[in-house]
DNA sequence: GGAATAGTGTCTCTAAGACATTATTCT
DNA sequence: AGAATAATGTCTTAGAGACACTATTCC
């Protein structure tokens, strides 16, 4: 069987002490004017991964320089599009905070929205892409668990501090700072010294790193159990 | 972009105290005589995983009752298929134990081969099915770490020697008999006792346990950490 | 000096790793 | 009785959780 083939991308980024995701307004229709993930059809000749870079480039300027860009799952249900049978590729983008986004050709607006709002409200996004948000939201929070990935949403340099924020926003918990700090400067890998520190008004000044060669944490950073869990 | 849609599977088994994998011979081109994982093309308004289940049957004749299916991921570079864009969405299946498939419509033949030597040797599967296959064997790997889903492999009623020994073979390790069987009796939701026992010759018989409802494990069991990985 | 933030130290408890012993069947 | 396999128990140690203190900056 043949099908079209588009990429979706879920970006989330960490903005105001909130899980944020980039949403467009879709400028054509089907779902003309509602909200949806940034996404768009693959060209021909072209890889999903390099689809996936230019669409987010296209549709919203944000490039993942500093961040992190893997597939998620696909999404093939029959019934997903009106248009007839269109398969996506969708892909979980972890970035820092960036600039507001611009609106690219296909989209008429792009902006950050607020996860949490989102994954209560299942019928704002067009498409399946509530489904997809809330596979891309379990995938990023689990990632942070086994993977040195909560630096993705770091800029460049960063404290200690600003990481435990990440996981702390991600996970919607609130981790103990001194615990925190020894689990990531004792697990190997994970963060390397640049011997800078950071300037601000009031406060010891904080040393700032860079995210380490390991790619994977052992053992793993686990997020407290949810309550009524065990 | 418009293109052909396949589902290929991964399907492992424990057989003989080696892990090992489905794969069929070609009895079509590309690659005619080749060996390859299963699989074919999605049918008109057919789900993705439905379709999987279906080749799968068709193909080979094994059923995923008792066994686990999920989508492992999707390739589409453009270079994969000689007949042009071919997508194909690979999906993981973890089944018992059994009977020797016998070959479908499209498979000349389908018979079990041992993993550790197609891992070797990249050159033998047709298509990217080898890159397909080490991902699939990486992630079922990976969850059995976390996840009850060994008990996958086992038939409906196990000994918890037989599913220590489905974690020795495809990990490729040895487990501490007592420290295993202390961890999994004691994670809440992993087994659920059936309590009857194993008939055998010689030696004290054995629980049969069955699988429980736990999807998660809760501190995750991890493998032995890999000689000079810390 | 005082406020603010960063970093270190200590105690406890859970759970994993190493290892010995007891229990229940069969021949 | 002896072989074979299952199940339980103990000691040690690594690491997570809870919590108090010291360090370095700015005002």
């Amino acid at each position: 069987m043949t099908a079209a083939l588009t990429v979706d991308l879920v970006v989330l980024t960490v903005r105001d002490d909130r899980l944020t995701v980039l949403v467009v307004k879709r400028g054509a229709p089907p779902f003309r004017g509602r909200w949806a993930l940034p996404g768009g059809f693959v060209a021909e000749g072209e890889g999903l991964l390099d689809a996936a870079v230019r669409e987010l480039r296209e549709e919203t300027g944000v490039h993942t320089i500093g961040g992190h860009l893997e597939q998620l799952a696909t999404y093939g249900d029959p019934k997903r599009d009106p248009r007839g049978r269109v398969v996506t590729v969708a892909h979980l983008a972890l970035v820092p905070d960036l600039p507001p986004p611009t609106a690219g050709t296909d989209a008429a607006e792009a902006r950050w929205v607020e996860v949490a709002g989102l994954l209560e409200q299942s019928r704002v996004l067009a498409f399946d892409h509530h489904r997809i948000l809330v596979d891309g939201v379990e995938r990023a929070r689990a990632k942070l668990e086994y993977s040195p990935l909560a630096t993705a949403f770091c800029g460049d340099g960063f404290t200690i501090a600003e990481l435990r924020h990440v996981y702390e926003v991600v996970w919607g918990t609130t981790l103990d700072p001194r615990n925190f700090h020894r689990k990531v400067t004792s697990t190997p890998g994970f963060l390397q010294p640049t011997g800078s520190s950071t300037t601000r008004d009031g406060g010891r000044p904080a040393q700032i790193y860079r995210r380490g060669h390991a790619r994977l944490l052992h053992p793993a950073m686990l997020r407290p159990a949810e309550p009524g869990c065990p």
